[in-house]
DNA sequence: GTCTGATCTGTAAACGATTACAAGAACGAT
DNA sequence: ATCGTTCTTGTAATCGTTTACAGATCAGAC
């Protein structure tokens, strides 16, 4: 008792194969043949193949987001705000987890040849040469939300992190705090990289001097704490600015050990605003680098980009807003 | 300049097709066959099409994961047991994510029919007839993570509320906190419906009575939150224990906002053991249902059935353990 | 009754791989 | 030289759809 085929459905209407599949795909046909058809399909519980209909025609309208780190809030909020975009235009969504490493995602990124899916939305935590290089040739649109350097020809949407930067500085320096430390997560992805630039400058503009400097090794909570004894071995800071909202949790735990309370002695600021700034304890005033919007429109740009392969490649930055919690005065 | 295809390959080397993809499939051939194809492989970058492959195969090499939300942490933890094992049998992993909607999960088990995995891993909010019905037809095999009944004759793995629960009870009784109060998720939901039972069971076996029963209308952290004025409208709880981390933690966020210290005034107890509980703070006493190892023992079982679908269905019950952190005294 | 369109339906050729089968080559044994 | 093995390679059928094309049917106009 295997699945039945269309071939199947066919007999037993008593009609052809092209018939079915012309009833099926809503195509003209008189009442009778559709009464027919219908109920074949539904007596016998026929299903479509998906993978034979995608070979015959070509799409298979199913769309691909990579993700890092599927533990990371921040993803989430991108997930849900791409997934809205591409469900409405009758795509399915499913999501792949590549991991922290950069030959990972170029092994998506080809694999994407095999016809998996009709569209790619990536956003790597770090850009090499074979990266840009396998997007390039890669045969399905791509999408990338993140930084890639113009010459890639790609449609990228973006965070505008300096941006971000300046307004928690802004933010800071509004509140008095102008001893600021900076708790990044490692200097040779592209958000750190980003970052610690954004950093550098934003405290110039005020005419600051960084306090500390500390690089976590991860972007994850496990990674904040482990990195708090170096910050905090440099006394001297009232508020710290973190590359992400897991780090800056993860450095408020360490802090409240060290007997330092948020924000009177110390505030802190993280970034992406996801869910878990909203959550922590105090709530968590964070830079919104607009996941949600970035998503949103990378998803856009995806579909645009399969409907016309030969529009010229997009690059959109997002503005940052700052979403003002507990965790500062 | 389109996709290379097997037959461009074969005339590339001036070989047959079959030969090519015998070469690509390891079987036998002649030393200079092998090379003059991997020639060709490599020159016009060819890539084989693996919605072609697995319509001739009948196996995708995917497995999907269905998830009722990707913003619970909890399905973070399940999700990384289930990749590890899926990706060392040699499969991808997919996550789709239903909502909380029992028809969007028949929907998504009736479409496994269409050929896009060779099996499916799938964690129900709510279990209906149709449900169970969709299941026992689905044309691939399925793995519940959750409870459905024995009937459907499918592979599940679930938690042991109950255990857990008394665990909970067993651990606030020692802290010498007797006037317990409940946050439930939806009482409608299988988990729900598990832990209100598993709740009264629990407090009968110590002789006491619940002081305040509330249903949040989701397991969210907003819902907690919100259902957090209701819970409090009722005093003279001393604990309460939440169905899960995500109202746990908004539910500390309300007493916080109350006025109540956690845990002097009241202790609070999550459950599911999720990143969140060491993340919030004060990092959440947590009632560990095994995510991590019921991800994996569904994995197993899924794999286990995709070799052998003749198998007698399993039930496995995964033991709870408690995760005692600082929100209890 | 025949012809012209307009409709509807069926036949068969794709899509890109795998694989059963057969044919050919190579080689040693007789 | 012939035969039988074994090993390699090629031809063609197949998976389950869609769709170009052709054939059939039918109505209306002459």
């Amino acid at each position: 008792m295997s699945r039945p085929t269309i071939a199947g459905v066919a007999r037993a209407a008593g009609v052809s194969v092209a018939s079915v599949s012309r009833v099926l795909n809503g195509l003209p046909a008189t009442e009778e043949m559709v009464e027919r058809v219908q109920r074949a399909v539904s007596e016998l519980g026929y299903v479509p193949d998906a993978r034979a209909r995608s070979l015959k025609v070509g799409r298979t309208f199913q769309l691909t987001l990579a993700v890092a780190d599927v533990g990371n809030p921040v993803y989430v909020t991108m997930m849900r705000a791409v997934e809205e975009v591409v469900a409405a235009a009758g795509y399915r969504l499913v999501v792949t987890t590549t991991g922290p490493d950069v030959v990972d995602e170029v092994a998506l990124v080809r694999g994407m040849a095999r016809g998996y899916a009709d569209g790619l939305l990536i956003s790597p935590l770090r850009v090499d040469e074979d990266l840009v290089k396998s997007i390039r040739e890669c045969e399905v649109p791509v999408v990338v939300a993140g930084n890639v350097p113009a010459k890639a020809g790609v449609d990228t949407v973006r965070a505008n992190s300096p941006k971000g930067m300046l307004l928690a500085v802004d933010h800071l320096a509004s509140c008095g705090r102008k001893r600021i430390a900076f708790l990044n997560g490692p200097a040779d992805t592209v958000p750190g990289a980003a970052r610690a630039k954004g950093f550098a400058e934003a405290l110039k503009a005020h005419n600051l001097k960084p306090v500390a400097v500390t690089e976590a090794n991860d972007f994850t909570f496990t990674a904040g704490r482990a990195a708090a004894p170096a910050l905090l071995s440099t006394r001297g800071f009232d508020a710290v600015i973190c590359a992400n909202d897991l780090l800056a949790v993860g450095l408020m735990h360490e802090l409240a050990a060290a007997g330092l309370t948020v924000p009177e002695d110390v505030a802190v600021v993280g970034m992406d605003d996801s869910e878990l700034a909203e959550q922590s304890f105090p709530p968590l005033t964070s830079v919104n680098l607009g996941s949600a919007e970035r998503g949103r429109r990378a998803a856009e740009l995806l579909l645009a980009r399969i409907e016309d392969n030969d529009r010229a490649p997009r690059r959109i930055v997002v503005q940052p807003s700052l979403s003002i919690r507990r965790s500062t005065p």
